[in-house]
DNA sequence: GATATTTGACCGGA
DNA sequence: TCCGGTCAAATATC
């Protein structure tokens, strides 16, 4: 029972520090550089935070909801309750969906998005002109890293691949793992903005986000997932928590030149926000945090 | 030999 | 019972 206090007094100031940070972050949006060494730091810190709210359990952690604005700790509790519980058949990770467009020389594998996949399955989909192939964190057995991903052509564009992300690269804070890009729900307004004036490389990839009239809808009243000129002005206006989308990779220079490589053209990623979302409640001044995805 | 891919079998949720 | 997701043995590649 001693041993609670000490726990919560450190889960406090890594927030607090959660909070220095991202305020800086916010106020250097404009220099892009600078921001993914600040959002690596943030992240790190709410991994601490994290870990520290695991041990402590479900009750405690929601103790301390109540005490603040821990959206972080009922994201966490919502992500990692089901995974004790369920199998792994049906997967309760977070996921996003990416539609790629690849090219010609493409066409035959997946695209390179910085991380180290392995392939452990393939399946024909019912109804579906492709298979879908499974990919799993090549470094998931070592790292245990949950991350993975499904591949698959679009039936309708099959010059475009579906490629479904679930989970987050728990080893990208490896060094040698730094370079390993995982395509965080959602990419982050600086990567698109790093990005979207770039097109017509032939060798690009154009990630598309495909998605019904009311998810987007639904997206951008819960993450403003904004356009390009909407996402700068959001982001002078200090709306803090789409860089925090980013995956602690991207202060990788190859994540910043894969992403440069790349042609966003829609403004936001399909997702599985239920995890997040059911209260439906956010407040807007809180930097949203998504680093639990990279636990 | 180590690592990655292929592919049929198996498992479990719906 | 169906079907999607995963496993694991066989095979390929480096």
């Amino acid at each position: 029972m001693a041993e609670m206090p000490s726990r919560k007094t450190l889960l406090l100031a890594e927030l607090s520090q959660l909070n220095v940070l991202a305020k800086k972050l916010c106020a250097l949006t404009r220099e892009i550089e600078m921001c993914p060494t600040i959002a690596d730091e943030i992240i790190f810190s709410v991994n601490k935070v994290i870990r520290m709210a695991q041990s402590m359990g479900s009750v405690e952690a929601e103790q301390l909801l109540s005490n603040g604005r821990t959206q972080h700790v009922r994201i966490l509790d919502h992500a990692s309750e089901p995974n004790q519980r369920m199998s792994v058949k049906r997967s309760t990770l977070p996921s996003w969906t990416s539609h790629v467009r690849v090219s010609d020389g493409m066409a035959e594998g997946t695209p390179d998005d910085g991380c180290s996949w392995r392939k452990y399955g393939q399946k024909e989909i019912l109804g579906a002109k492709y298979p879908r192939a499974y990919y799993r964190c090549t470094h998931s057995k070592s790292h245990g890293c949950p991350a993975k991903k499904q591949v698959q052509r679009s039936a309708k564009n099959p010059s475009t691949l579906d490629i479904i992300y679930r989970g987050a690269h728990t080893c990208s804070r490896q060094p040698q793992q730094t370079a390993c890009l995982t395509r965080q729900p959602p990419q982050s307004s600086v990567d698109h903005l790093s990005t979207c004036e770039q097109s017509d490389s032939q060798n690009t990839l154009e990630v598309a986000t495909a998605k019904s009239d009311s998810e987007i809808q639904n997206l951008n009243s819960s993450f403003t997932f904004l356009s390009q000129e909407e996402g700068i002005k959001a982001e002078q206006d200090s709306l803090c928590f789409s860089p925090s989308f980013m995956s602690p990779s991207t202060s990788s220079p190859e994540l910043m030149e894969f992403i440069s490589s790349m042609t966003f053209t829609a403004e936001s990623h399909e997702m599985d926000l239920d995890f997040m979302l059911g209260s439906g409640e956010m407040d807007p001044n809180v930097s949203f945090d998504t680093s639990i995805f990279f636990v």
